[in-house]
DNA sequence: CGCAAAATAGCACGACCGTTCGTTTTCGCC
DNA sequence: GGCGAAAACGAACGGTCGTGCTATTTTGCG
């Protein structure tokens, strides 16, 4: 909710009808806020801070949320958008199957490659946040689901277009795929190990592989996806 | 470092040779400090609330370290010694190879199961410091490595006495591993989902069966014409 | 016991925090 | 230009933080 507008009303003939100033520092605020809280993790969210970089008054960044709780809650959700936007949206153009499959794993990870110098508000937050109730982490939480469920559906396409085995756990992939992303988080933020994207990628192609052969035999077509760099020249 | 107590004399003619009270204080403090940074995080750990639950006065709890980065720095080789008593040990006294391997995995997923009314320091401050420069985050990572480390030459004992391939990255199967390992924490800490011990463990034997098989077809067939093994004697 | 040193307490300082309130500037429209 | 409302400011408050000081208590040993 943008404040108390409500969204029935797009031409409203009520007094003053477009004062956006507001809005328009409103999102300024807001990116600067998603700057600094991927740096400083969303407890390290600042007022002071956020008015510093933002030039303002600290009470006139205070009154555009009204709280500091509400101010990491558009946070997170301004995140969330950007995530969207970024990620999912683009995934969804390609087709259905192995193909969004992996056009979703493949975004997801060059987003967390882009992030190494700024740190991924999903995975520092569901950290900061995985003992401390309250709002922020319930919009955490839903945030994280959605797009867990997002990739979990498109598991499921795979393999009702028979791209993967049709005894897939679309929850044990996922479970298996999400750990690649958080270790190569760990790994390239944390540790500073190189080469840490290369070993998400291979990674991925193997537990597709799996995922795409038949449990004890043979695979049928997806020797392509098995040997993934490196196979022959 | 203890204090300014230098290691080289063990037994000192100077006059009070034994006043371990503190000593004694200041575990207690560790101990307390330790649950109260694996609640709150590192940063979150604060002098003022740790005198409280301690039921000492602020300045007395802070006179056992200096500064709050000693006091962090100090927690953080407090739990280092936990864990490594607690899962490296214990899989040290199984025979090298799987065993020890498979041992090794299974403590870390008790401990990680443990902590999730707990929190593990190694993931929260790697969170937590992955962009804060300083001798905490120092600290952290050459434990973090420590400990990789070992479970890197597991591997590759493993790979030596022919338990997995012999063409195994141990790098790489690392990466997996500890990929499971993150996400098993954040299911189940942050998501609240239920059976994620039991993912972890199913997608760790997934992962050995993988290095344990030959890459393409059956056994020995193809795996020949692969790479030049490395001859071991 | 008595004594010195170690351990703890008490207190105050400065910095930053989120938040409130009254004022002032700026905006959008007549 | 003027007018009303929205937006931004500035100062202040109560709170917690880490950290120095100086007392005071406790400890271990002669």
């Amino acid at each position: 909710m943008t404040d108390s507008v409500d969204s029935t009303l797009l031409e409203l003939p009520a007094p003053q009808r477009l004062l956006m100033k507001g809005q328009q520092t409103r999102v300024a605020i807001l990116d600067a806020a998603l700057g600094l809280a991927s740096q400083m993790g969303l407890e390290g969210l600042s007022i002071g801070a956020l008015a510093e970089v933002t030039r303002m008054s600290k009470s006139g960044v205070f009154a555009h949320f009204g709280s500091r709780e509400e101010l990491q809650i558009s946070v997170v959700r301004e995140y969330h958008a950007k995530f969207k936007e970024e990620v999912f949206m683009p995934a969804m153009r390609q087709p259905r199957g192995l193909p969004r499959l992996k056009a979703l794993f493949d975004l997801w990870v060059r987003r967390v490659s882009v992030e190494i110098d700024s740190g991924c508000l999903y995975i520092s937050g569901a950290v900061e946040f995985d003992d401390r109730p309250g709002p922020v982490r319930d919009a955490l939480v839903a945030m994280v689901r959605s797009w867990q469920d997002a990739l979990e559906r498109a598991i499921a396409m795979a393999v009702d277009e028979g791209h993967l085995r049709a005894d897939t756990e679309a929850e044990q992939m996922l479970f298996e795929v999400h750990g690649l992303i958080l270790a190569l988080h760990h790994d390239a933020r944390f540790l500073c190990k190189p080469g840490a994207v290369d070993r998400a990628r291979a990674a991925f192609a193997r537990v597709l592989a799996h995922y795409a052969t038949a449990p004890g035999e043979r695979s049928i077509a997806t020797s392509a996806a098995r040997l993934p760099r490196k196979a022959r020249g």
